[in-house]
RNA sequence: GGAGGGGUGGCAGAGCGGACGAAUGCGACGGUCUUGAAAACCGUUGAGGGGCAACUCUCCGGGGGUUCGAAUCCCCCCCCCUCCGCCA
């Protein structure tokens, strides 16, 4: 949720940054209406109450004087205010009902860094990492999908999990079913130096979804439990973002580093038919992700340790990747400034979206209310947030599989993973 | 799921229709005293909104209601505790 203060004392520069996203500004003009008669008519309100309270209290010392007469008068004026009193009231909530509804609507502001664009294809490509889409760098073995290899070596069976769920859903056997696991206990070790681990619970209330922004616009990509009311999570970001909803943090906690391992559902109702083979689109996967609460002065310097540390992920798994700096028109919602990590993966012959780290300036916190006090100074300040996918697995599962096979037709675990393997550096047909 | 008890400031805890944004204690902060510290004593100490300001409004789990006036009375909901039931 962007500030209602900055609509109102500067909206040229708001409206300014939300017109580089795309899209109408007709929301953030009519919050700037409502926003005036708001507080025209609250202050109108605040104004009766403010006599209503006086009256009340004059009523009581008068009746504790016995002047039951002069009392009785004093009421019935103060119920005459209180009839006009419960008017503005209801104007007020109505039309304060009304802002917020359309505040939940309005996306972040992008940084000013942030490149500008509308679509993907303006994304910036900072750095790449290994041989990329080079065709001359892949080997005829390689050039296998990751369905195929996963059925070839028993690591993956769609076909059952499809049986038991539906399309787009996975089952991972065996080896694929380890592999799955440490890389996700991987990610987890790798950041266990700054990061509390927490395992959240994975269904959750509506407000717990309206604070990362993922209600109440994007109802239709979640899985709704409806006989009560509950949410299943799209990501950790969900329950962790909430973790400190509302609460005040003492500065000195500040940043806060958490992760988290959960399973991620999606309905990805917009994308039906898309990616529908394999790995690379699934209704319900396993994520390790890391978050961060932050002073405003500290969110840049935790952006870049977050990607840092989703990328060397990568690089320790031995994949090619990109890391793409996104313009304004592919930015999330919520998000102020977003890198993704894309991995190359032979066997699809496509560029993999694996990690999105966003900085989200104070819009979620703001929906949360997460404040923080600096050390010995009073008030509070809403705080930053800031999250990103350590290692999403179906995606990076796929791209291991496919640039670490052999020409035998096995799998060469990287060696980050051994530890996890129970002895075994390779994955092999069983026979 | 059933029965009972409870949710008040950073914490503990009083208040149960009017002088209550809330006693008291603890904690925290500032001061006096002290070479320094402790103790003692004095003072300060919740959050948010509107207004240039004076000032003013809101918040006692959440939402409705009664009343001139609600932390206090009524209704609904949520959460916590104890016991019973069920259960990995």
């Amino acid at each position: 949720m962007i500030d209602v203060r900055r609509i109102r004392t500067d909206y040229d520069a708001v409206a300014a940054a939300l017109a580089r996203r795309g899209g109408s500004l007709e929301e953030l003009e009519q919050v700037r209406a409502l926003d005036v008669s708001l507080r025209e008519i609250t202050g109108e309100r605040d104004q009766i109450r403010s006599e209503v309270n006086a009256i009340s209290k004059e009523v009581g010392s008068l009746r504790r004087d016995g002047r039951t007469d002069e009392a009785e008068a004093k009421q019935a004026q103060s119920r005459a205010l209180g009839d006009r009193e419960k008017e503005l009231a209801d104007l007020t909530d109505d039309i304060g009902a009304r802002t917020r509804d359309l505040l939940l609507h309005i996306p972040n502001l992008p940084s000013d860094d942030a490149p500008d664009g509308a679509h993907a294809e303006d994304n910036v490509e900072i750095r790449r990492v290994g041989p990329g889409d080079d065709a001359s760098a892949w080997a005829d073995h390689q050039r296998v999908p990751h369905w195929d290899i996963g059925t070839e070596l028993g690591i993956l069976d769609l076909e059952r999990a499809v049986k038991m769920s539906g399309a787009m859903f996975t089952m991972f056997r065996g080896a694929g079913a380890t592999l799955s696991r440490a890389l996700c206990q991987l990610a987890l070790d790798h950041n266990s130096d700054a990061f509390e681990e927490v395992r959240p619970p994975t269904v959750v209330l509506t407000d717990t979804m309206i604070s990362t922004g993922h209600l109440p616009k994007f109802a239709d990509d979640a899985y709704h439990l409806e006989r009560d009311d509950l949410w299943a999570i799209p990501t950790a970001e969900v329950p962790l973002t909430s973790l400190a909803r509302d609460e005040i943090l003492e500065g000195a906690e500040l940043p806060m580093r958490l992760m988290a391992q959960t399973a991620c559902f999606r309905r990805e109702a917009g994308s039906a038919g898309r990616d529908t083979r394999g790995l690379l689109r699934v209704h319900e996967f396993d994520k390790v992700e890391i978050l961060a609460y932050a002073a405003p002065e500290q969110a840049a310097e935790l952006h870049a340790e977050l990607l840092a540390r989703a990328e060397s992920l990568i690089t320790a798994l031995g994949l090619t990747h990109r890391v793409l700096d996104l313009c304004t028109g592919d930015l999330g919602n919520s998000s102020a400034r977003t890198f993704d990590i894309e991995v190359y993966a032979p066997g699809v012959d496509q560029w993999l979206e694996v990690s999105s780290v966003s900085w989200f300036s104070d819009y979620q916190a703001r929906r949360a209310n997460i404040r923080f006090r600096r050390a010995g100074e009073k008030g509070t300040e809403i705080a930053h947030t800031l999250n990103g996918s350590a290692l999403a697995v179906p995606r990076v599962w796929a791209a291991v599989v496919e640039t670490h096979r052999q020409a035998d037709g096995s799998v060469k675990l990287p060696e980050v993973l051994h530890p996890y393997f129970r002895g075994n550096t390779e994955i092999r047909a069983k026979n």
